[in-house]
RNA sequence: GGCAGCGUAGCUCAGUGGUAGAGCAGGGGACUCAUAAGCCCUUGGUCGUUGGUUCAAAUCCAAUCGCUGCCA
């Protein structure tokens, strides 16, 4: 049966280029679950955007002297530039700043504050007198409430994760000069998150599917009870109320970004022609997953269902894969150290696939875990060249120098042989299994031992050497492996596509690789194959002492 | 000094109650189709330490040490 499945990525802020932790923390592992939705034929809608009204690109755009839609404009290019390179397939990647974003969040906001989930009320929000201006919550820092952490911001705590507003702070302090702000009242709205807290926990419970840390770390949260937040701002680069007397006001940012979610959805059916399709995904039968990093939990999984469940009609998430973080030679990601590698950088020197295999196989699912130069080399010339590539090589050249490069004619299969086309036809399920759980380590380690077992039949079967003397023998076997490496090419597809849409038409198959769906596609018998082409090539050792000497060095 | 995370083979990581695992690296071997790749065999760990719960702990609890990160 198709099923739809709804894919929300977290929205990049566009204020600087990506690094490859976001890359394995958000957005490989969706494009991975889409692909693999839209090979097995199901509909998918994958959509994201760049997120142009956070503080951050304020705070950019003060720094370089320019406005802050120039800031948000370049780097929402640069985004697009890199989804195409690195192989990330959005159905849509836009901006919170559009018109159709405004107007969708405008709706969402008077929706619920007609049902009164929103309300207006008094809040003391921090001005600085020395900066003469009202302060966005993260730059204001002080000690948190709840866990006496010091250098709390005042929209979150960084050590125990718990959202805040900035009138908890304790001992609170203006970000950019220190000096302490004064507190001046002033209408705002709040969302009645504690209207949600019952309804919450059954749906949490509901979902004991989760991820053990994002499950956890919800229901702790729930348990220790939800406060109500407000979400406008004294600010002027952001979406503006739809109400009049508030012209100085604008949505804040955590609420209304999570609603691009929904926009997207709306804006992408426009382009499909049918303006209503976003229901298909928003309601009716479908799942909605949110692929984020560990830092956006509350959000996705509190937040923006308790605004879906007061606005109604509308889908809750149905699973938050959250990933934990990447950590580079051992040491956590810094920006401002630029202890970090660059996807523009990585990809003006390198090929897409080598790193997303080692993003997808090393990937911090259940916990931190390491990149290094050092391993990226290792994995590439060990696992892709010398398991995966070298494979394919030896029976593609094997097959033009023998065989005319055409794949065999097979006599009737051994034990041996039936043993191993049973074991792909396994490893497909077992994947399959796997990638529908978001479990994207296991899948794709699966599919490499498929590619080792392959090995070790060849050297069993030795057609090299049976050639001389029972050729039917010969043919068979390496038929066998023409028929794994096509399995092998669907089951990678979703990890390296790259490298699949090239073995695609290495076998002689034409067009997408994708239209051909989630099934074993058994090339003819006589089927020609292409020009012997290496799938993967082989890194020199030397680019690990120079890719980690530009770790924390200024960027050129 | 505070808080958090982590401590399983030389390295990167699996493994949450029932006789310690994989890949790589190291050692040995047979082969030669292949990007000197692939295959077979093999060395190597009292699962940081101590105590507790249990018939049984890498796995649960407590303490302790060490490392890393953020902060002071």
């Amino acid at each position: 049966m198709r099923e739809r499945i709804f894919i929300g990525v977290a929205w990049p802020y566009a204020n600087s280029p990506l690094h490859i932790g976001q890359i394995a923390g958000a957005y490989l592992p969706p494009d991975i679950f889409a692909r693999y939705h839209r090979m097995k034929g199901n509909e998918v809608l994958m959509v994201s955007g760049s997120d142009q009204h956070g503080t951050p690109i304020t705070i950019r755009a003060e720094q370089e002297g320019k406005k802050p839609a120039e800031i948000a404009g370049k780097y929402h290019k640069l985004f697009l530039e890199l989804w195409d390179k690195f192989g990330i397939t959005f159905d849509l990647f836009t901006t919170t700043g559009t018109a159709n974003h405004a107007k969708v969040a405008q709706d969402f906001f008077l929706n619920l504050l007609e049902k009164e989930y929103i309300y207006r009320g008094k809040v003391s929000q921090p001005f600085c007198s020395k900066c003469k201006r009202y302060l966005p919550d993260r730059y204001i820092e002080g000690i948190c409430p709840h866990c006496d952490y010091t250098n709390a911001r005042g929209d979150q705590c960084d050590q125990c994760g718990r959202p805040l507003n900035p009138i908890d702070l304790i001992e609170p302090r203006c970000g950019v000069c220190s000096s302490t702000p004064e507190f001046r009242e002033s209408e705002h709205f709040f969302l009645k998150l504690s209207a949600f807290e019952d309804k919450l926990l059954t749906y949490i419970r509901q979902n004991k599917h989760w991820k053990p840390n994002v499950y956890n770390f919800t229901l702790s949260y729930l348990e220790n009870g939800l406060k109500d937040r407000a979400i406008t701002r004294d600010i002027d680069w952001g979406v503006s109320l739809p109400l009049e007397g508030f012209e100085n006001k604008r949505l804040y940012v955590w609420f209304e970004a999570v609603i691009g979610y929904l926009s997207a959805s709306k804006e992408w059916a426009i382009t499909t022609g049918d303006s209503q399709k976003w229901q298909h995904f928003w309601q009716e039968n479908a799942k909605s997953y949110y692929f984020i990093g560990k830092d956006n939990i509350p959000f996705h999984t509190i937040i923006w269902p308790a605004m879906l469940m007061g606005y109604g009609g509308l889908n809750l998430p149905f699973n938050v894969p959250a990933n934990e973080y990447l950590t580079i030679e051992s040491k956590k990601l810094s920006s401002s150290r630029n202890w970090a590698v660059w996807l523009p950088d990585y990809l003006s020197r390198y090929d897409p696939d080598p790193l997303r295999y080692l993003l997808s196989i090393n990937m911090p699912e259940t916990g931190d875990t390491d990149f290094s130069w050092r391993e990226f080399v290792r994995r590439n010339n060990d696992e892709l060249v010398a398991t995966y590539g070298n494979l394919v090589q030896r029976v593609f050249a094997f097959l033009h120098r023998r065989f005319d490069g055409l794949v065999p004619l097979p006599a009737k299969f051994d034990s041996r042989s039936q043993n191993l086309i049973d074991r792909a036809e396994e490893t497909m399920k077992v994947i399959d299994g796997f990638l529908c759980k978001c479990r994207f380590k296991d899948a794709i380690k699966s599919a490499l031992a498929l590619a080792q077992e392959s090995n070790r039949y060849l050297e069993e079967k030795s057609p090299w050497k049976v050639i001389k003397q029972d050729r039917q023998s010969a043919a068979t076997a390496l038929y066998v492996a023409v028929v794994i490496i096509s399995y092998l090419k669907t089951v990678f597809y979703p990890f390296l596509p790259f490298s699949s849409q090239k073995l695609h038409h290495m076998l002689g198959f034409k067009g997408i690789i994708e239209d051909y769906g989630w099934k074993p596609l058994v090339p003819e018998p006589g089927q020609k194959l292409t020009a012997v082409e290496p799938l993967f090539r082989k890194l020199d050792e030397e680019l690990i002492a120079e890719e980690t000497s530009r770790l924390g060095k200024a960027p050129k």
